[in-house]
DNA sequence: AACGCAAAATGAAAATTTTAGTGGCGGACG
DNA sequence: CGTCCGCCACTAAAATTTTCATTTTGCGTT
């Protein structure tokens, strides 16, 4: 199964598919809405479009309407939040959903997961534990040693992109680039307030398992 | 035993098929007349049918006409708000039911587990408890230490719905989509203002179990 | 090793932005 | 014709981001 992921920016296009392709999907790329059309047609396997709304030659809901012709594969169309982003515009045409741009790395996944395991999109429930603590995804709630933290949404999301890739180290540019959004344009130092304040919250744990990498950034021991 | 949805909509089946799932149901789905009636004829193990009135091929009911001619499955029918929904004219072709759209999730669930488990129409009741509080769902009344709470339709629907999954979070949209129904498109003020009212409703008990998760939406404690 | 320098990280707090709660009001619906 | 709904505008609260002073760390040099 791969994932089309079409944006004539080639930035954007490249961000999708590091890391698309770093959770385990088979990714290809293309740059306007003509080359993305062209490729669906001529790969049997993609089994997820990705459409940027704003492209040459032919715009995303053109090509929407085009695969949505001839296949029932669930597309997500990606807007640009100041445009007229009409939701109910977007499913008439076809799309299975829609993310208005900036968007946080993390909420697309949500949604790629969502639509390439429809089996798992219901309970939408997942349980994550690393040690003395346990996040439910479903409740949002994270547990140290069984006793319930207070984070903020930042702390939260911050937490659970290193539990889920525990181990790995993430430079401050990229969690600014998953947790915050890929366009998200600030400080380094933001990084290392928020993470400051989850090692407060986290107390000896964070001590234990949340170090910094000298120079290049953090991670969760693995 | 599976449910058979059919309705010309993508997006409709999708959105069906998911939300019956997550309630433990086995989907089938048809996206025209003439599939509906084919895949119904398949499949011996279809115990309710849901069909859009409004369909290519074979319109609602003439599948419904069709089916009656052979079974007696039950038949729940989606008609558009605007079109005449002749209520005695539906019965007469033989549905069982017919909901109009846009309908909420909850409405449909509730018909569908009245037409699933015929054992239990009779008493019809559902009977939820949380701590002090207590949903009838039979006399729609919401009880909160013995007391009847007088609450309106929405109210209702809300506190049910959360009763119902206890522990989860809930965002703004997903509940005006669970809650307001698939279409609704409004702000999300709105559903603040339907919690707040359910709050002051409530009392102390909103105070101690349905709480904000700030930056996603609300939930009951689990 | 010990030293000193520079880069990097930290902590606290102010400034800013985001988000939630509330009262009220027009209109719809029954 | 009164209840309920949905939205608006405003207030309050909370979270986020930035700034800045201070501390820690890495590393080349002695």
């Amino acid at each position: 199964m791969k994932i089309l992921v079409a944006d004539d920016e080639q930035k954007i296009r490249d961000l999708l598919s590091d890391f698309l392709s770093g959770e385990g999907y088979n990714v290809v790329a293309a740059a306007d809405g003509r080359e993305a059309l062209e490729k669906f047609n001529a790969d049997e396997d993609i089994g997820l479009v990705i459409l940027d709304v704003m492209m040459p030659f032919l715009d995303g809901w053109r090509v929407c309407k085009e695969i949505r012709k001839t296949s029932r594969t669930p597309i997500i169309m990606l807007t640009a939040r100041t445009e007229e982003m009409d939701e109910l515009e977007s499913f008439e045409k076809g799309a299975n959903d829609y993310i208005p741009k900036p968007f946080s790395l993390n909420v697309l996944l949500a949604r790629v997961r969502a639509r390439t395991q429809p089996e798992n999109a219901a309970a939408g429930g997942e349980i994550l534990t690393y040690h003395e603590l346990k996040i439910d995804t479903s409740s949002h709630t994270v547990a140290l040693n069984g006793k319930v933290l207070d984070l903020t949404r930042t702390e939260y999301e911050l937490i659970l992109l290193l539990i889920r890739n525990k181990g790995r180290v993430y430079s401050r540019e990229q969690l600014l680039t998953q947790v915050w959004g890929y366009d998200y344009y600030g400080g380094d130092r933001t990084v290392d307030t928020h993470v400051g304040r989850l090692r407060a919250k986290l107390g000896v744990f964070a001590e234990k398992h949340l170090t910094t990498v000298r120079g290049y950034g953090y991670k969760l021991e693995g």
